[in-house]
RNA sequence: GGUCCCAUCGACUAACGGUUAGGUCACCACCCUUUCAAGGUGGCAGUACGGGUUCGAAUCCCGUUGGGAUCACCA
């Protein structure tokens, strides 16, 4: 048979990076056995809905290079993709479930619940809801049900749990799992507005959507003895499951908003390259070779193996993800770097330059910085006349000569404006005056940029081009 | 607290039951040098603990400890 998985996020916000590393491998394993990767959005809680969010993960998605064979957008022959649209389906499974006595309605309110609860941290005994004593199917009998039913009074479906034995599993990352039946909570699984629950909806659409495994984070493994007794319930087929390991805080909690930025979106506008993102999401929790950081998301594919996946938390840490976005600038052509570059200037102003001139700048200076977006500032005065020069940097190597020693400079020039010639120039200026290099290329750089740091000198020069070296000289001669 | 999951350098990880426990990030030192980087070389640093099984355990089993997830008419 051959693999379909899905992504199944609840579009309540932003895609989360976790998120997007589960997706990431629902896609490796999809692209690497030949099957079909699936968008579903599970929008069952109308309260908790956000606007575009939907349309918002696709696009981040695609920015990562994942794609869904069938989704919301594109359609495909097990639609509707949106949960909202399906709600008839499950409705119908639950009155299945109703008929073969694998659930029961029940009637309790918000607050009888909450009372149950409290009764029962109380007593110290775990919280769950108990069938026997609150008001539902059992303890009001078939009539009083039908009675209640038909006047219309509020009421949601549950699971009903089977009192002992236990519910087994099985877990390509985690191996077998073995829980108690009777520590397993009867869940609702259709709610008193008609909506049906996570639980309930997934299992309904991951059957009738053919899905044959099931990759999710670490966080749904305690549910998951509901959803096998789901499958069982109608007598299904549960598909294969591999639960994630979370991905972690420095502190080892789940990586959460108040330790960082944990949206896709952040990064994104930090500046961090779609590659090198999506790179180091693959490689927490997975490693296909121990010898290798770089793999091109191909590669990735080829090698994707959920069996080598690891099954402990991994921690999120960004230093090395700036570490492989650097190694990706680093490594990237001239013309990739422009295109990207381009609109980054204008975004701040910069108008007017060559996607190709951009490009050229990035390669210039790219081993001095992390991210891409740094450049327009880092490296202003290849855009502009430098907006400030560092005085302290002048001073320090500003002695009583250094003014004829530039104006000298800039009398003989080379006519052809070559890296190889400037360097020349400069090393042949020098020995007939009988002075080091860093007697001028202080000077020079502080006149040239304004600031003490950068790329090599001449290398700089080349690209600005003569007109703009000498204007930029001859304006800091004076002293 | 109940249930479940997990445990190799600070972090990410590798290691058919047999390796001086390897690589990468970070950190430190040195080299290179035109500032700053990058790069090169080297270094620091780990099998949580206790029992078994075995000729031999990071690896298999049990326990302890520690960490995490989850316990809604949210997903």
């Amino acid at each position: 048979m051959s693999v379909r998985v899905r992504f199944a996020p609840s579009p309540t916000g932003y895609l989360h990076v976790g998120g997007l590393r589960t997706a990431l491998y629902n896609f490796l394993f999809a692209r690497h056995h030949g099957g079909v990767n699936v968008l579903r959005i599970e929008d069952t809680d109308q309260t908790r809905l956000v606007e575009g969010a939907a349309q918002n993960f696709i696009e981040v998605c695609r920015w990562a290079g994942i794609e869904f064979d069938e989704s919301p957008e594109k359609g495909g022959p097990f639609g509707p993709y949106v949960q909202s649209e399906r709600t008839e389906i499950y409705r119908g499974h639950a009155q299945k479930l109703l008929d073969s006595g694998a659930a029961y309605y029940a009637f309790d309110t918000a607050e009888e619940l909450e009372a149950m609860r409290e009764r029962m941290n109380k007593a110290g005994v775990a919280a769950k809801y108990d069938r026997s004593i609150m008001r539902n199917q059992f303890t009001l009998g078939e009539e009083e049900t039908r009675k209640l039913i038909a006047e219309g009074c509020p009421k949601v479906i549950r699971l009903k749990m089977p009192l002992s034995g236990e519910i087994r599993f099985g877990d390509i990352v985690r191996g077998d799992i073995i829980v108690p039946a009777r520590d397993v909570d009867d869940s609702v699984l259709l709610k008193s507005d008609g909506f049906p629950t996570y639980h309930l909806a997934n299992v309904v659409d991951d059957h009738l959507m053919g899905i044959t495994h099931v990759i999710r984070g670490e966080e749904w493994l305690p549910s998951t003895p509901k959803h096998v007794l789901l499958y069982q319930g109608f007598g299904w087929q549960p598909p294969e499951f591999a639960h994630l390991p979370l991905l972690l805080n420095p502190d080892k909690s789940k990586l959460s908003k108040r330790q960082g930025d944990v949206a896709v979106e952040d990064y994104r506008a930090k500046g961090f390259f779609n590659d090198a993102l999506v790179n180091f999401l693959a490689l927490l929790g997975w490693n296909p070779t121990a010898d290798r950081e770089i793999f091109s998301i191909d590669e990735m594919i080829a090698m994707f193996d959920l069996k080598k996946v690891n099954k402990a938390g991994a921690v999120f840490d960004v230093k090395k993800l700036e570490w492989m976005n650097a190694t990706y600038l680093r490594s990237k052509s001239s013309d990739e770097l422009g295109a990207i570059l381009l609109p980054m200037l204008e975004e701040r102003g910069i108008t007017g330059i060559s996607a190709d001139y951009a490009g050229k700048v990035a390669v210039l200076l790219r081993e001095r910085v992390t991210l891409l977006n740094e450049i327009p500032e880092f490296g202003d005065y290849m855009f502009a006349e430098p907006a400030e020069f560092d005085a302290a940097y002048r001073t320090k190597h500003r002695v009583a000569d250094t003014s004829s020693l530039l104006s000298d400079f800039v009398l003989h020039l080379p006519q052809e404006w070559t890296l190889q010639n400037i360097r020349g120039y400069a090393h042949k200026y020098l020995e007939e005056k009988g002075l080091a290099l860093k007697n001028i290329i202080h000077p020079l750089r502080h006149a040239i940029t304004g600031k003490s740091v950068g790329a090599g000198l001449f290398e700089t020069m080349e690209l600005l081009g003569c007109e703009k070296c000498v204007q930029r000289i001859k304006a800091q001669i004076p002293d």
